[in-house]
RNA sequence: GGGCUCAUAGCUCAGUUGGCAGAGCGCACCCCUGAUAAGGGUGAGGUCGCAGGUUCAAGUCCUGCUGGGCCCA
């Protein structure tokens, strides 16, 4: 026995055993910043966009995320999917420019920034706020950027766009002047949600909804003709006070009902619930008859009127609206068509000024809630108060619930027809048509969702009252003189030059002459007569920002055209792609869209690509309070970029994407399967040199089983480069997967490992199979590199066996060629036939208890389907792992030989019929004798 | 409350035009020890969220419901 193992130890040293430098440990946290700062002291950006591209230009560009905090699992998924388009574009053989960029203006950081000033915010200028949100900005972009970085993301770093740079500020002003070209800008009172605790018009994005307790009431408001009274039904009693109607439903049923003596009036089907069940109506009728009834105000002096509308509901109430045209959009809208006033009597910090009743005067909205209800109780009015819990918007950083207040703001008019590059209509008919056809979505349903929000948003309202911003550059005229705002193309053009020379900053301490200076109003046919005749100097400059949804929507010309990353001008888009989160269908996609159809007539993207968000492993909303939010650092750390990658790459992206450090523990097993087949096929070209060693195609055997390799690695390329044009890159990553853990794991490499390690390093069929090997790794390799850039990187330079190499410089590997190696077509049928052999190998061992398949023989018939004489029966052999295949007609069904009495060779542990002793002494089979010079 | 959307094995997901429920992981058992903090083989697992309907036939089409997600009110 002992005398065998050491002949055992002797014929090992004669194999070619695996040998590589390519370690199976990946050490990512050390060796991925490593790759990193390779990639940058080589200037792989820079090198990338000067090579040729044979495809052309692909126009990708970023949202910018909010420069706000660290990196989120959301922000991880967005950035990893935009860096496999680059990527994969780039190596089908794409220019793809990537521009990064952040959204850094806005109230996120005004409102930290404030927090943190506390009261010393109170006594600071505008500028010296902007001062300390800029650096704020800057500090979350480095971070960011540093983190994206860290992800393994190409992109140009060093050169990003921030909505807060001079030049970004200009183009947005340049897109604002076109949209006051086209004469869709208007300034109106409207009521908005209004943030009282940061004094600004908020838009729906800044909105969250929660619930909230309120008093809410029954108030009868006394008809004019003395016939009783009306008895509406509120949850905001401070907005009482601006009530100038009652809206009724023309066509519900209004009973008139005896309480305490006096007659009310209330919907028929809400009575009993208002009133109590034994109420009875001494009088039904339509809500048509009550319109124009009027009445008197319970506690100011003035008669208000019953007018129709359509969004009254029988839910809730008495079926008449309380309507106050300063504190709705339904109310404002019904006040429009019935010609009232758009009264609000309420300041911007919520409290009720002059025109309110005196002993409202100065009190915020919230304790006038209280007062109301107190007036209106005394004075006999009240028919019923209670606490009301009820959904209500609030200020989406503060968490404070809003009002709705009409405030002057500026607006964009979705519904005004305009003309632009030989087109016309309104920018929600211009947004629709190119929704429905133009614009592809992925998924699909994109486009019916962006479609629904079309037709029913409202105007934009694009002013914000705050200082951390782009302002509007408005000029007003000098105190006592009336007129119209001066916003012309030519103004705000004019700006848009000082800004880009100054930046915004210019605007809150530079005298208005001089933010005028690239300006004549006089030649400017746009320009209101005051500002033609009186002096720059005097002009008074808007306090207004933009709405930061303005500036990020502009970014299609802030950077893309800026930059000259757009496609051509005759193109029917600005840009290939937009990819974000589907949030961004009402967010970056839309209000991307309305500007650049007001500027160029045409969509800013080709495409919109969304993917869904993140949930936890029980399928509910991500929460930071919950605590079951992971940190993307921790995860680099544990875990390092490419296997968060590889997590992401295999995510179905289309809707919620369940989330749990488990999976990361599974991507990372999976990585590792990946890692070891890389490692594997390297290990086996130790000392092989393809240029000198190849096989060449035309001496390929078609019936080996190196051809049906390489045929298999031709469909994986085909494949995940399908699957990558169509951004599956799920598809792709399940592919490779299966090809790593399948094809060449399970069947290839096990079956050629015999010849690998014990043919003559120099025999024909080994080199074949290292051919096979090397070609099989640049395919594989190189389709990897987009997924896991470093590990693709480092395995390619271990292939190449160049330091200086890189795989992202390279295109996908042509198969082409490889294509042309013929294959014999029997293949199929015997891979389907190996499953069946292989359990009859098991079933056999298990009943003649033969533990080693290589003790095993296996005979078969015939193969279903399939000529296999022209087969190496070795092949056959290796693929099932035995020591003997043979082909006997004579059988019946697949018959497993017990080789366990004959010779096994000492070298290769196979019983292959042809093991005899040799002039070393040793058992051997032929060929392992043949090998070793022996005979 | 409305728009869009999702629900298939323990987990992650495939399932074109309706036609016998699939893969990988995990798990169990076994093998190998010359890929070794590796590798190989076999196997068990599912009332396709629930309830109706259309059809010879429904995971797939229709309606309703339940429970998630995004957006809006």
């Amino acid at each position: 026995m002992s005398d065998q193992k050491t002949d055992a130890k002797t014929y090992k040293k004669s194999l070619n055993l695996p040998k590589t430098a390519f370690p199976m440990k990946a050490n990512l946290v050390q060796n991925e910043p490593a790759s990193q700062k390779r990639w940058d002291k080589m200037g792989l950006y820079q090198k990338l966009r000067e090579k040729d591209h044979p495809a052309g230009r692909y126009a990708f560009h970023d949202g910018p995320p909010y420069a706000n905090a660290s990196l989120h699992l959301g922000h991880l998924l967005n950035k990893a999917l935009k860096d496999f388009v680059v990527r994969t574009k780039t190596m089908a053989g794409y220019d793809v420019p990537y521009v990064p960029g952040w959204d850094c203006h806005g109230l996120p950081i005004e409102h930290k920034v404030m927090q943190e000033l506390g009261d010393k915010a109170k006594q600071m200028e505008p500028i010296q706020v902007r001062r300390k949100c800029k650096t704020y900005a800057e500090k979350s972009v480095k971070l960011q950027s540093g983190q994206m970085q860290r992800l393994l993301t190409l992109a140009d770093y060093k050169d990003p766009y921030l909505t807060m740079n001079p030049r970004y500020e200009g183009a947005v002003l340049d897109v604002f002047a076109d949209l006051v070209d086209r004469d869709v800008v208007y300034r109106g009172l409207k009521p908005v949600h209004w943030s009282i605790e940061n004094q600004t018009a908020l838009a729906e994005a800044e909105l969250e909804y929660y619930d909230r307790e309120d008093t809410s009431v029954f108030v009868k408001f006394d008809r004019v003709d003395g016939q009783g009274s009306l008895m509406i039904w509120t949850t905001t009693p401070w907005t009482l006070p601006a009530n100038l109607a009652v809206a009724v439903h023309e066509r519900y049923e209004y009973g008139e009902y005896e309480v305490d003596g006096k007659t009310v009036v209330v919907a028929v089907e809400l009575a009993k619930k208002v009133l109590g069940e034994e109420a009875e109506p001494k009088k039904i009728v339509k809500g048509v008859e009550l319109v124009g009834l009027e009445y008197k105000h319970p506690f100011i002096d003035r008669v208000g009127k019953v007018v129709s509308a359509d969004y009254v509901t029988l839910e809730d109430g008495t079926g008449l609206v309380h309507t106050a045209p300063g504190h709705g959009v339904e109310d404002y809208q019904t006040g429009l068509r019935e010609g009232l006033d758009v009264y609000c009597p309420v300041k911007d910090d919520g409290t009720f000024d002059d025109t309110a009743p005196e002993w409202l005067r100065g009190v915020s909205v919230w304790k006038g809630n209280d007062l109301v209800v107190d007036r209106l109780r005394a004075s006999g009015h009240l028919f019923h108060a209670e606490q009301f819990s009820h959904s209500y918007p609030h200020d989406w950083r503060g968490k404070s619930p809003v009002i709705f207040r009409a405030t002057e703001q500026w607006f964009v008019d979705v519904n005004k027809s305009f003309d632009v590059a030989g087109t016309s209509g309104t920018m929600r008919e211009r947004a629709l048509d190119v929704t429905a056809e133009g614009v592809g979505f992925i998924p699909q349903w994109g486009k019916n969702r962006m479609r629904g929000m079309l037709d029913s948003r409202p105007d934009w309202c694009l002013s914000r009252q705050r200082a951390w911003g782009l302002p509007i550059p408005a000029f007003y005229p000098p105190k006592g003189i009336e007129g119209e705002p001066l916003l012309t193309p030519a103004s705000v053009r004019a700006v848009a030059q000082l800004f880009r020379e100054k930046g915004s900053d210019a605007w809150f301490f530079t005298a208005p002459d001089e933010l005028l200076v690239h300006y004549d109003a006089v030649g400017d046919p746009d320009a209101p007569d005051w500002a033609k005749q009186g002096s720059p100097a005097e002009f008074v400059a808007g306090a207004d920002i933009f709405d930061v949804w303005f500036e990020s929507g502009s970014s299609w010309n802030a950077v893309m055209r800026q930059r000259g990353l757009a496609k051509p001008d005759d193109a029917p888009s600005v840009t290939d792609l937009y990819l974000e989160g589907s949030d961004q269908h009402r967010g970056w996609f839309q209000l991307s869209l309305l500007p650049c159809l007001g500027s160029l007539g045409k969509p800013p993207f080709a495409n919109v690509l969304t993917h869904g968000f993140m949930v936890d492993k029980d399928g509910r909303k991500m929460s930071k309070s919950d605590g079951n939010a992971l940190s993307v650092d921790e995860l680099f750390k544990d875990y390092g970029a490419d296997v968060c990658r590889w997590w992401v790459s295999g995510l179905n992206t289309d809707n919620d994407i369940k989330v749990d450090s488990e999976y990361f523990r599974l991507a990372g097993e999976e990585y590792r399967k990946v890692r070891n087949t890389l490692r594997f096929l390297l290990s086996n070209l130790d000392g092989f040199d393809f240029k000198q060693d190849k096989t060449r195609f035309e001496d390929a055997d078609a019936s080996s089983i190196d051809a049906w390799m390489t045929r298999a690695v031709t469909k994986l390329s085909d494949t995940v480069t399908a699957a990558y044009e169509g951004f599956h890159f799920r598809k792709a990553h399940e592919a490779m997967f299966n090809f790593c853990n399948d094809t060449l794991s399970a069947v290839y490499l096990t079956a050629v490992k015999d010849r690998l390690y014990c043919d003559n390093p120099d025999s024909a069929r080994r080199r074949r199979t290292q051919t096979t090997i090397y070609r099989v790794s640049t395919v594989l390799i190189r389709l990897l590199a987009p997924l896991m850039p470093h590990t693709a990187d480092e395995a390619w330079r271990a292939l190449t066996g160049d330091k200086e190499a890189c795989v992202h410089l390279l295109p996908f590997q042509d198969v082409g060629c490889m294509k042309q190696i013929p294959m014999n077509d029997g293949w199929g049928a015997v891979m389907t036939a190996r499953d069946g052999w292989l359990k009859s190998i098991e079933e056999a061992r298990q009943v003649k208890g033969i533990d080693n398949p290589l003790d095993c023989g296996v005979s078969v018939p015939q193969v279903k389907d399939a000529d296999v004489s022209a087969f190496d029966m070795t092949d056959l052999a290796d693929l099932c792992g035995v020591s003997r295949f043979a082909l006997d007609a004579s059988l019946d069904a697949p018959d497993i030989d017990d080789l366990r009495d004959e010779p096994r060779c000492e070298r290769s542990w196979k019983r292959d019929g042809t093991v005899k002793t040799r002039s070393d002494g040793g058992m051997l089979s032929d060929r392992d004798a043949q090998a070793l010079g022996l005979t």
